[in-house]
DNA sequence: CGAGTGAGTCCGTCAAATGGACCCACCTGG
DNA sequence: CCAGGTGGGTCCATTTGACGGACTCACTCG
């Protein structure tokens, strides 16, 4: 198929979907932040075709989300380690677990998240730096930084 | 291109990332959050396909996140309004905004979110709800609820 | 009476996802 | 010393969806 792409949009919000609103990017994100740096490794975990796969990790060390790292040489053998720009991206990770797990399924949750230090759940929140509190999409509007008049 | 379908898996990120991991997904939910309901409006708005919209609203209806209305009867005429669910994806979008204006765009941010009752800009964080600390992906790892002693 | 509106459907083309085989340099066990 | 892994890929045929654009159909408005 031929893919629209939004990584030229104004909108903070289509460049992060042209990034990661592709089936397979938050699986092998996952798999990259909770640990997983090579490629057989990833590919078993996910089941996931292996050319799509290396197509994918391109595209991440294209855009610096990793980086991809000779870890011995002979023969050459390459893994691949989040960076800043990468572990920031956790936190949409996180939302969207959160997200998943209460609108998405039935049975209490069978798989958790915790802090390996505390061994305590972590359940992640969204809200406002200036006021602390939620989101709310029916007091949200959008302007141009340039003229506040236009609404985007 | 045959699409593998992840509704089924146990994670919840891999959850949402099948309502939510689609190109045009996010752009149709900015649209319908952010205050947007018909079809044609929808679809000048994003430049989307017809049959492609068509398709997500479809989908959207489907999964409960918007509602398909009849606003007139002759000739019947619908639109389309979030539900709670809906509303909560918006946590997603937020970060997502979050992540791109901060890792994804050169010039200070052209377009942002405020609110429109006191004018404020609003910046979406992630926080623990229980420590009302930022997520840290190196210091998280997933268990399963019923055996923790199994690493998912 | 003709143009416009709203919410779609239908069609041909093109490109990406998929499953699966293949590759090649090195390392390991017997 | 040779067979069988291992690691990080590439290549191929098939299928399916995205894309652009035209078309529909029941009204309403001027």
């Amino acid at each position: 198929m031929r893919r629209t792409r939004f990584d030229d949009h104004q909108c903070p919000i289509a460049r992060t979907a042209d990034l990661l609103a592709d089936w397979w990017m938050p699986l092998v994100l996952r798999e990259l932040l909770l640990g997983r740096r090579r490629f057989n490794d990833i590919q078993q975990a996910l089941e996931i075709n292996r050319s799509v796969l290396a197509q994918r990790l391109a595209r991440l060390v294209e855009v610096g989300v990793v980086e991809r790292r000779r870890y011995q040489d002979h023969p050459p053998r390459y893994d691949f380690e989040p960076t800043d720009k990468g572990r920031a991206l956790w936190d949409v990770l996180g939302v969207m677990w959160q997200f998943g797990e209460r609108w998405l399924s039935d049975e209490p949750a069978a798989i958790e998240m915790y802090d390996r230090r505390t061994g305590e759940r972590i359940e992640p929140a969204v809200i406002d730096r200036n006021t602390g509190r939620p989101l709310d999409p029916t007091a949200t509007r959008r302007r141009r930084t340039d003229d506040p008049s236009v609404i985007a």
